[in-house]
DNA sequence: TCTGGGGTCCTTAATCTA
DNA sequence: TCTGTAGATTAAGGACCC
């Protein structure tokens, strides 16, 4: 079997190189995307003159004002991100068949086999590249390597603009010198964790053995780990997977103490929700809140409905008894959200009339159901 | 410095059930 | 019918990603 070959597409400092393109006043200058300075939130991208400022995606919007006053301060264009997220999606599937989009700004290709067809994979890179640039006059960088995890770090290896291949007798070489934090799954937390125990890169990672690593950082964690150092790691292309949740949530410019506001404010989430779910054909039996609450102390209350719903009320009467109910009901709320999940049809139960004799067959909440048929039946047994 | 919004996945503990 | 137990399910919290 030939070579799998994995690209990994990511576009250069997306949202703020969109509106450098759409206004060419802005080229040049710091462009920032994200919350607008005076009101809570955070940087969601900025143009490369902003980094120079030391402001980097996630920094709050108050720390970035304070860095450079100057810049100019934008929120993110929704219709022109999504036309040319669509632009690229499209233009990637004219190069291959196996595309998955993993964001507005990336995107993965299986490219294996197209050697033949176009060109060793600076050829394939080179042709994304240009073609992208084409269709939507942005530039992206491009990665390409045995499987994901190699292609989305070679694509972070040269920006922006940059083209990396890394062959699979190069990955040892690509992996060793990288600091922890840079593998999949590894954040602050977990990177603090790997260094209080001598681990600063990848080449020392590699000394652990999968055993120890699982006694330290747990089964699934250490397992990641492991396979990570190793540069293994799957090489599969395919469609995204379909959702699991959908949920709403609105942060306080001050912290809301009314009553009133906050069931206003949970009342337009759940009809948010509820509205996304019915686009989509989805009914969830979870619902669940989150709160954040003074001092950034965050929370989450969750429930099982008897029947998966969509609608608006159900969602917030649900919502607003899990926040009602809950031992935070009277401090003040930076946030508030509701989300719900779990789309799987009500449990099946088999009702009993006689001993081992099953009477019919069923699906509900088996409270409802005891409810129902009361003390006709004999028993009620999930369904097999 | 003071931290959005929308998600996924993992871990742990409590509870339910076969 | 009672009881102990293993496995499944539910709920909550947290880390992480883009």
């Amino acid at each position: 079997m030939s070579e799998r070959l994995i690209m990994h597409i990511d576009m250069d400092a997306f949202f703020a190189a969109i509106e450098q393109r759409d206004d060419p006043s802005l080229v040049g200058k710091p462009v920032i995307i994200g919350a607008l300075p005076g009101k809570r939130g955070v940087v969601s991208t900025c143009s490369y003159e902003a980094r120079v400022f030391g402001i980097h995606s996630a920094m709050p919007i108050s720390e970035a004002f304070r860095r450079c006053p100057q810049g100019v301060y934008l929120k993110p264009n929704g219709p022109a991100i999504r036309e040319a997220s669509h632009l690229i999606v499209e233009t990637l599937r004219g190069i291959s068949p196996v595309v998955e989009p993993v964001s507005v700004d990336e995107a993965y290709v299986d490219i294996s086999g197209l050697e033949r067809l176009i060109g060793p994979p600076d050829v394939i890179g080179r042709l994304a590249k240009q073609r992208i640039r084409e269709a939507t006059r942005l530039s992206s960088s491009v990665g390409i390597g045995p499987n994901r995890l190699i292609a989305k770090l070679a694509s972070d290896a040269h920006k922006p603009d940059g083209l990396t291949i890394i062959r699979a007798d190069q990955v040892q070489a690509f992996l060793y010198p990288m600091p922890v934090e840079n593998m999949r799954g590894v954040g602050k937390h977990s990177a603090e964790s790997l260094k209080r125990r001598g681990i600063h890169t990848i080449a020392t990672l590699r000394t652990w053995s999968e055993e120890r690593l699982i006694a330290v950082f747990g089964d699934a964690s250490g397992r990641m780990l492991y396979r990570q150092a190793r540069g293994i790691w799957s090489d599969h292309v395919g469609e995204h997977e379909s959702r699991k949740s959908i949920s709403k949530e609105h942060t306080f410019n001050e912290d809301c103490c009314d009553p009133e506001t906050l069931r206003q404010t949970m009342l337009e989430l759940a009809a948010d929700v509820a509205r996304t779910a019915r686009r989509e054909g989805l009914t969830g039996r979870g619902i669940r809140l989150k709160l954040r609450l003074d001092g950034f102390e965050t929370h989450t209350r969750s429930t099982t409905l008897a029947h998966p719903t969509n609608l608006d009320d159900v969602i917030f009467k649900e919502g607003w008894r899990l926040y009602s109910t809950s031992a935070f009901c009277s401090r003040p709320v930076r946030l508030i959200g509701i989300g719900i999940f779990d789309w799987s049809a009500p449990v099946q139960l088999d009702l009993f009339d006689k001993p081992n004799e099953r009477k019919i067959r069923l699906a509900g909440a088996k409270d409802d159901i005891v409810a129902r048929f009361g003390k006709s039946i004999l028993g009620i047994k999930k369904a097999k």
